[in-house]
Parts: structure tokens; C-alpha cells; sequence
DNA sequence: TTTAAATGATAGTAATACTATTATAAATAA
DNA sequence: TTATTTATAATAGTATTACTATCATTTAAA
């Protein structure tokens, strides 16, 4: 049996559901692989159509702009991501254990040995770190957050930062230091590898070195409490 | 005496000095102020020539792009806020009061009580929160590395590193702690201005909270060692 | 089999992101 | 002081981007 994951997506995020169709799931995947390749700024919809097959007026028909999408994919992103965590750390009783857990997933490349979808989540990991901040540093970030596209990525912090308080529950800043994790995964890994002084792991690259560093931030602000 | 705090900038920056010219300074204040008010997706040249009562060319006469004044905003912000550390910070000898003043710094808005310049340090600061990152989440961030135009935010973060080292010479991670520090005082900011939940300030909106969650996270992280 | 829904093909517009040219004004050097 | 460089203004023009609109055709559902 090969089970089709289908994240359950903010109906405001499109104008047609992109996962119901073929276009849409192609519009989806050769999204993913364009805005990998040519990074959000230059990446157009004329360019996604010519890729697809298809006609600049028949991916508006899907998205109202290329901003949607990104905020489309970086939702689908936390979503999936919160299912893998919930997958990853099902079973796991001990906070601290799954905290280390998560941590992992957050900062570990995704194989994309997995094929759940049209989307390849590898790609869009990459993508996440690169563009994924775009997707709330705009004008509309009050807008956007009041349609509830920045859902996901709440729960996921929320989530994370339920942990953190289970871990030490006197800690006072369980949310921002959640927050802090997701980011830094993200950014420190950008930074390793586009502006490698920026970290401590210029020279071997290493993800299992940014989980060393979360993981050291994170514990020793916990156990101090 | 009235003094100008003239900050050398990276030639590679701009076409003509912004710095030397009337229309040149006039980019520059009014650059800080649109890109302000309507964000940095929505600003453009010709907006700006129209603000300033030049023409879109002239403009180009002086910046590139619209992203290279970007950057150069930034540089000149990293530039602008090592000055401020390296001046608030002179004197104290104890690594630890130092850091915590550094903190400080970083995490606080700027009073424009200053008027060093035509640049309004204030609205650059916020600029920075919610653009600066755009300067480089980009393909070119190699292409822009190589003509050091992150210098100064690079100096910047070695600077902290050091202090960091210098309170904790066996702490193995100075540089990310430095990077998180910095990128921390503004993310935790926008957030708990945009996107509170993914904070534990929503409430107060106050920026000593987010100092205090900061000088939690660096002294517990170096005082285990 | 009828009807609705999705797509393809084509056209068109306003704004963006530039480049080029020429005239004029202001600052500097001879 | 005049000659000359330098900066700016005024204007024009192009390719690309970011859309919207229309209508014919194919595909799928009732």
C-alpha cells in the first residue's frame, strides 16, 4: 500500500486547490524546483508555466501571486513537519528525549528517499531556508497572520515550546526559546554554508554541529532553572 | 561643534558615493524613509525619484538596483552600530558587563534624538528588523560575499564572539551564539510585534523582556562551562 | 448524454526595472 | 575669468513582470 499524504491547507492560501488537480500538483512541484533553482526574486510564474507546460494565466487560476505560494509551500512545510515530529517522538515519554529529538529533525536535511507527494520535501527544505523568512517579513505579515496563514508554523512553535516547559517548567521564555530553535536550524545552516564566519562550523559543514549547538543552547538554559 | 559621522562604505557599493552629493544623501534619507513606510517589495526608483523631485535615472546614477541600496543600507547600519558598541562599551573591562551592554544595544530601539546624519537611524533600525535579512537570502549572497559586503555585520559578530570567548574561553560555539544573538534581538522583536505567539512578550511588547530572555540565554549557556 | 469544470490559446494593460541621449546648471581648475 | 569637468534634469525608450480578460476546447461528473 503506498499512502498519498495530503496536508489540509488554508483555504485563503489559493484560489483553486492545488492538490485536487494535476496542474496543481505540477504547479506544486515544478514550483518547488524552480524557486530551488533560481531563488524567490527571479522566479516568475511565466517562467513556472513555460517549465509545467503550460500558460502564465493558467497558474493564476491556482495562485493569486508568486507570494501566496511561497506562504502556500512554507505552511504545507510546517505542516509536514509537525508530522513528522509528531511521527518521530510518538512513544517517546521523557521531555528531554524528545526535545533532542526534535531538535535532530529540525536541523537535519530531509532525504528524499520518502516520495510522499508531488512536493519534494528536500527541495523544499532547502527552500525553507533560504526564502522562508520572506514569506512573513512583508508589509501584509498583520494581514496574513489575522487569515491564519502562519498557522502552522505557530503550532509547531507552540508544540516545541510545550516541551521545553514540560522539560523545566519554571522557564520563562519556553515560546521565544522554541521560536529561537526553529530559526536558528535554519539560519545557521544558511550561514554554514553561504557565511561560513558567522558560525563555529565553517570548516567541516557539518549539520551534526548546529544539533550540538541547539542542543547545548537548549539544555544548558533549562537545567540552570 | 557639530560632528558628521561619516562611515566609510565599500566602494562596490554604489556607483557614485551617496555620501559626497546632495541628491546623494537625499537617496539615502529618503531611501530609509519609503523603504520604511511601504516596505522593500513594494519600493521602487521611480517611487523615490518622485519623494526626492529627481528622476528614476538619477537614481541609477548612484545605486545599481534597488538591492544594492539594500545592502548598503545594512552595511552602513553594522558600521554604524559598531561604532555605537565600540563607544558605549569603552572602558569597561569585565567581558561579562560588556556583553550584557552589548545586548542591551542590539535588543533596543534607537532614539533619533541623534541626528548624526541624514540618515535616520531609528527608521534604519527598523528597517533592519523587518528587511535586513533580505540582503542576504538571495543566489547572489556568494557573488556578494566575495566583494565583502557583509564585512561589517561579519566584524560585527567576530567582535561579540570574541567578548563571548573572552567570558568563556572554553564555550566551543562564540560565533553562532554571536550570529543568534544578533539575528535574536531582531526576529524576537518583529515577532512579538507581528507574530506574538511565537513569543513570550506578546503582551508588555516590551523590549527589556526580550533582553532579558537574551541575557538568559548567553549567561547560563556560558556560565556552565 | 448533457452539463459543468478545467485547461489552452491568445491578447492586452499597467507597472517595474532598467539604458541611453542630450541639454543645462554648478563647481573647479587653468 | 574663462574653460572645463562634474552633476543633474528632462525626456525617451525597451524588455520584463505582474497581472486580467475572453473564448474555444477538452475532460470529467451528473
Amino acid at each position: 500500500m503506498k499512502l498519498q499524504l495530503e496536508i489540509k491547507m488554508n483555504e485563503a492560501l489559493f484560489l483553486r486547490n492545488p492538490q485536487s488537480t494535476e496542474l496543481g500538483k505540477n504547479i506544486l512541484k515544478h514550483g518547488v524546483q524552480l524557486i530551488y533553482k533560481t531563488g524567490f526574486e527571479t522566479f516568475t510564474f511565466k517562467k513556472l508555466a513555460e517549465d509545467i507546460g503550460t500558460t502564465e494565466a493558467g497558474i493564476y487560476r491556482y495562485f493569486e501571486n508568486k507570494h501566496k505560494l511561497l506562504v502556500y509551500l512554507t505552511a504545507w512545510y510546517w505542516g509536514w513537519l509537525e508530522f513528522q515530529i509528531s511521527f518521530h517522538t510518538n512513544n517517546i515519554k521523557d521531555p528531554t528525549v524528545k526535545l533532542k529529538r526534535i531538535i535532530k529533525i529540525l536541523a537535519t536535511a530531509v532525504e528524499d528517499n520518502e516520495q510522499t507527494s508531488y512536493i519534494n520535501e528536500s527541495l523544499l527544505h532547502q527552500i525553507i531556508i533560504a526564502e522562508g523568512s520572506k514569506a512573513y517579513l512583508t508589509k501584509q505579515v498583520g494581514e496574513d497572520n489575522k487569515q491564519q496563514f502562519f498557522k502552522p508554523y505557530k503550532d509547531l512553535c507552540a508544540l516545541i515550546g510545550n516541551f521545553i516547559s514540560e522539560c523545566s517548567p519554571k522557564y520563562k521564555y519556553p515560546k521565544s526559546l522554541a521560536s529561537t530553535i526553529i530559526e536558528m536550524a535554519h539560519f545557521q545552516n544558511f550561514f554554514m554554508n553561504n557565511l561560513p564566519s558567522l558560525t563555529d562550523f565553517g570548516k567541516t559543514k557539518k549539520e551534526s554541529e548546529i544539533i550540538s549547538f541547539l542542543n547545548d543552547l537548549v539544555f544548558t538554559s533549562l537545567k540552570k532553572v
